[in-house]
DNA sequence: ATAAATAATAACAACGTTGTTATTATTATA
DNA sequence: TATAATAATAACAACGTTGTTATTATTTAT
């Protein structure tokens, strides 16, 4: 068994609630007495006990994030971000990967002090618990639970709206649009609803794109395809960033240039990358700002303060070298064209 | 807060202590009292409280699993597996993604029964802990720790020489030379090892591609550059199950035939993926093989049994159909060529 | 019908910790 | 030097649960 508290007051000839004040720093206890304690704690390895912990306190500094598609890889990026947060804020994070309802309980049994529930698929909005829940995934009316929405839909939304302003009409969307994942189809729906905004006489069908799957060879494989057809696109959403990686590299093959021969944004959370051929241009959410305040809400959610139930963050458009504004628009919208 | 069993004990008119004894299906409680008083557990939405119990039963039935690596996916379907199969014997897995050291700790606090640490990189068997610690990893005689080694020296040396058996010569490794990650090391060792063994002469080094990371597009990338070259091998041995795909999309491009021209054997842990144009020749261990045997030495450990400090795990090869025997090879060693 | 046996339930201690209250040791004040 | 004030430490209760022991209710045997 592990070492107590009792035993370093043993060791330290002092009554162990002594030790507990010395270790958690009270004043209340002398400097030299302190001292001793904290070096013997040290000295037999003491770890203290977060059951015994929690039960008196009823806290255990501790968020429980239920992630139940750890294999989609997804959001393992904003997993490590946030979980990097919350150690600032001196919490710790665990992850269950088990199945929605059986996780929250497990969570309900640990006594963490939050919830994080990864949904993209189910509705959590049904599931009781006691320890409060936060969501991370798409906000609707039928939300109970503080949900943060990374806002895909705008995201996709306004690329493609800027890429109409910039004069381009043959737009593409490489993505999913037929899985299980909710917030691909975000994606969806916002290039559909942009582009019907657009250009309402045009077929939106035509230019989805579906991907066999959401690594960077999907894209390969998408934008091949595409590049097969007769017609090239002037320019493409692309809805993630491994996807965009692939498309890049079919580009590349094809020996097209960007942006002169075709104009890319791509769908993306992740801080600047300089292994790119060529800088960007993304929108979306950047993953500091969605950890952020995921981990704001979170710690609001545990402070009792009530926070909406739908959060919107959003979406940063980033226009860089992959993307440029086509003549024509450029020159009949009034606007110089820059290289 | 939570619903303790002193709620239920009021709503139902009896003391705690027949509560607790009820909920566990004591047959020291009377049948229906027994009823009654689980039916008004549920009614209230009772989640036994893991703290206390554990505090006092100094169990927690549940195992906490170390996997810093968490963006590297590599682990996930076995973890994916390995939490079923947990789950099947009644333990709860939580993960930390925190650095090995400070989830160690955690999980001390909270008791886990037991402590699973993916150490693809470090060496854990330096740290101090009162849970029980089992490693999966690679065992050598330092090892502390019980360690499961899934022998991916081993497995590639079983398929080399299976190759060279079959008549090849000209065989080359697709896979991470150079990365931090222990475990494609061992793998690129044990192409080394019985290359060496089987044709002194050659330079192995020549032999060995690397690749740009562990996915698709990059055993695609490799490939195509092999291809590239002047001479073509007879045989690929791949890393993973990632870049088989790709280097078979490279294969197709090429217009080349397997096994006609080329004899392809994958590392591989995964069950037989369908998806395949061409059934695998692979080895490895398989999944589940990995994560029951994870669980026996979990239990085992639990248990205070002592194991033996290095498992390996026996690779597999199966032979399929994306690879062959080279005619000449099968003439001069007696085999029938099967086409 | 009553004592003895047994079934059912209640009461209590313990797990390791924290916060509060009580006790003892030390210092300051007269 | 005695006394009040204060500093330092010790003792205690509580958190929610389980396992053991004590009590009460019920059955069995005579």
């Amino acid at each position: 068994m592990g070492v107590t508290i009792k035993d370093i007051a043993k060791s330290a000839g002092v009554s162990y609630s002594t030790v507990s004040k010395a270790l958690r720093d009270s004043p209340l206890v002398k400097e030299p007495t302190k001292k001793r304690i904290i070096d013997i704690a040290g000295q037999l390895g003491y770890q203290p006990n977060a059951a015994a912990r929690s039960l008196v306190s009823k806290k255990s500094h501790t968020i429980g994030i239920v992630w139940p598609t750890i294999e989609r890889a997804a959001h393992a990026a904003l997993i490590t971000s946030l979980n990097q947060r919350l150690e600032q804020l001196s919490y710790t994070t665990l992850i269950s990967i088990n199945e929605m309802e059986f996780a929250i309980n497990t969570f309900n049994r640990y006594q963490v002090d939050a919830i994080l529930a990864f949904d993209d698929g189910e509705n959590i909005h049904n599931y009781q618990s006691t320890v409060p829940i936060v969501s991370y995934g798409i906000a609707n009316s039928a939300s109970v639970y503080p949900t943060v929405d990374a806002n895909r839909r705008k995201a996709i939304q306004t690329a493609v709206e800027y890429l109409g302003s910039a004069g381009h009409q043959k737009i593409i969307y490489i993505g999913d649009m037929l899985g299980e994942d909710r917030l691909q189809q975000e994606k969806t729906t916002g290039f559909k609803q942009a582009m019907t905004g657009l250009y309402p006489a045009d077929d939106v069908s035509s230019r989805l794109i579906q991907v066999a799957g959401l690594e960077q060879y999907d894209g390969y494989a998408a934008a091949r395809e595409v590049f097969e057809a007769q017609e090239l696109p002037t320019a493409i959403v692309s809805g993630s960033h491994d996807l965009t990686r692939g498309i890049l590299r079919a580009v590349h093959e094809k020996g097209l240039s960007i942006p002169n021969d075709i104009s890319i944004i791509s769908y993306d959370n992740l801080p600047e990358s300089d292994d790119m051929e060529v800088p960007l241009s993304t929108v979306g959410v950047p993953l500091a700002a969605i950890s952020d305040k995921l981990a704001d809400v979170l710690m609001a959610t545990i402070q009792q303060e009530n926070t909406d139930t739908a959060i919107y963050l959003e979406p940063e458009l980033k226009i860089s070298g992959s993307s440029r504004k086509l003549d024509d628009s450029a020159v009949s919208r009034g606007e110089a064209y820059h290289g």
